[in-house]
Parts: C-alpha cells; structure tokens; sequence
DNA sequence: ACTGGCTCCTGAGGGC
DNA sequence: TGCCCTCAGGAGCCAG
C-alpha cells in the first residue's frame, strides 16, 4: 500500500522518462476512484519537462498541462518495455517517445489519472492540502497548534492530509510508538514535548523509508517492479499479539475508523484528560 | 469547525 | 475444491 515513501521511491524510479512525449495511451479500465478523463488525450506529443510529487499525488508537468497520478491503495506505477505482457489490472498504458511503456497497475482501483490544465496547486483534490511533512513548513510548533482544537486521536489527525500529508496508517503506527505516544490520545491533550518528540519521529521515519526504497507490505512494487525493503524493521504495524521488540509487553489492535491500530500499551501510556497517565 | 461513518474495489485468507 | 465471509485501506463526502 503506498505511502509517501513508496510513491517519492516511484518518482524517482521514472525520472527517465523526463522529457520523452507520450506517444500513444491505451485505457483498458476508464472505472477508478474517478473515470480517467477523454481529455487526457491532451497530453499526447507532450514533453515531460518536471515529475514532482505533492503528498501521495504524483504531477507530470507538460507544457499543455498536467497528468495527476494517485496510486490509491494498491496501485503501482511500471516502466516497462512493450513487449512485457500486459498483466491484469494495468488499467492505463502511455507509450513513451523512448520506447518504453509506462503502465497504471490498480486492482483494487481507489488511485486515480487526471489531466489537469490549471495549476496543479488549484486543483481542489490538492489546495486543501496540508504541509509536506520533510519541509520547513512542518514544525513541532505547527503540529501543535493544528491539534489544540482536535479532540479525536492523535492517529486520525496525523493521517488527515489537510493536517499534513502522506502519513499513512503504517507509518502513523510506527511514528507513534517512537514517540511514545498512544493513538488513542486525544490530539489536543498533547503537550508541546510531545508535538516536539512526534515531529521528530514521523519526519525521520519517512526520511528513512524513503532512504531505504519504501516499506512493502502486500501490493507495492517500484517502477522497476522491485518490492521495498523496510517492512522487517517494523516496530508494530501488523505485529498485534506480538510482543514489543523494546519491553516484551504484548502488542495490542484497536480499531480507530475502521483501521487497525497496534500499539505497545507499555511503552505507549494514554494520556487522560486530567494529564495522568494510564498505562 | 469538527467528528465519525460510509463508500469505492479486488484479492487474500479463514472456516466449513 | 469451492463457496461465503471478513478484512485490508486512501481519502473524499456527508450528516450530525
């Protein structure tokens, strides 16, 4: 399942492909979280002359306009020759002026491919964006004044992208547990420290997932088709039962919003509202 | 303004 | 072997 790692890892896997046009596109399946537009054909002939990333969400900047990728939750993104067999679920094939085949892999369909003509930073699926997570415009100060009025768990709020973008549940969990922190802690009872020591460790372990090519769990694969590396070092994603690698006290699953939260109920107190903590 | 629940979708895995 | 059920989850949307 992508997360920002594993779509800055995608990003950089097809920086090859800058300046090539888009020679030919192919839509196999048109149905994902939103249809692939008619108009994408618009960015035929196009160079490619940028590939950045904005929280999840990669941008292919031609001249004529821009093609917006979400990966959503299962989806990939491979350069590949065309003589590669088309495999079940490449929902959308651009043919490269190099010769190569860049192919929109999706079983489960929740990304999505656009073509925008405005300013991608205009487009409403990313104006309300929050900060990116490894800019200056995340702080520990930051991240403490956009929780003081959150009384949902710390977890909900960090995984809300106009909070601050690409922290999913995988490395919500884990950022979390480095802190010290217990997802369940309503976010405005944090403290400062606290803001200061989960700053901290979600800016470092994105920096690093990233470092290392991406976690992969289930689905992911670069553009090379290589899965990542990172998933071993997990401290308590999908470990529930398990026990803590640091105090050897059982792991435990909460389900916050329909999502599985494991965490080390020793090493993670919750906070309660009268600054007591329960362990 | 904030909150939690629902929704999209397919494939894996468990129970029988 | 096969059928049915549950679960996985990013993020927009909506009602309260």
């Amino acid at each position: 399942m992508p997360e920002l790692p594993e779509v800055e890892t995608t990003r950089r896997g097809l920086l090859p492909l800058l300046h090539q046009s888009v020679r030919h596109i192919t839509v196999h399946q048109s149905r994902l979280r939103q249809e692939v537009p008619n108009n994408l054909v618009e960015c035929l002939n196009q160079p490619i002359d940028a590939l950045t990333r904005r929280g999840k969400y990669l941008l292919f900047h031609t001249p004529k306009g821009t093609i917006m990728v979400h990966l959503g939750m299962s989806g990939s993104l491979r350069l590949v020759t065309p003589d590669l067999p088309l495999r079940k679920h490449d929902h959308v094939v651009l043919s490269l002026s190099g010769g190569l085949e860049l192919r929109y892999h999706d079983p489960r369909r929740f990304g999505l491919v656009l073509w925008l003509t405005e300013a991608p930073e205009q487009h409403p699926l990313l104006a309300s964006l929050g900060p990116e997570p490894l800019s200056t415009e995340f702080s520990p100060d930051y991240l403490y004044q956009s929780t003081r009025s959150r009384r949902s768990p710390i977890k909900s709020v960090i995984m809300d992208s106009h909070v601050v973008v690409g922290v999913g549940n995988i490395y919500a969990a884990e950022a979390l547990f480095y802190a010290g922190i217990n997802p369940l802690t309503p976010a405005n009872l944090l403290s400062l420290l606290d803001c200061q020591r989960l700053y901290v460790t979600i800016k470092h372990i994105l920096a690093q997932a990233i470092e290392r090519g991406g976690t992969t769990l289930r689905d992911f694969v670069n553009s090379q088709g290589e899965t990542g590396y990172f998933q071993q070092e997990l401290m308590v994603y999908g470990r529930e039962g398990d026990h803590c690698r640091v105090c050897g006290h059982r792991l435990e699953l909460h389900r916050l919003n329909n999502r599985s939260t494991v965490y080390c109920p020793q090493c993670q107190p919750l906070i309660l509202a009268s600054g007591q903590y329960s362990v």
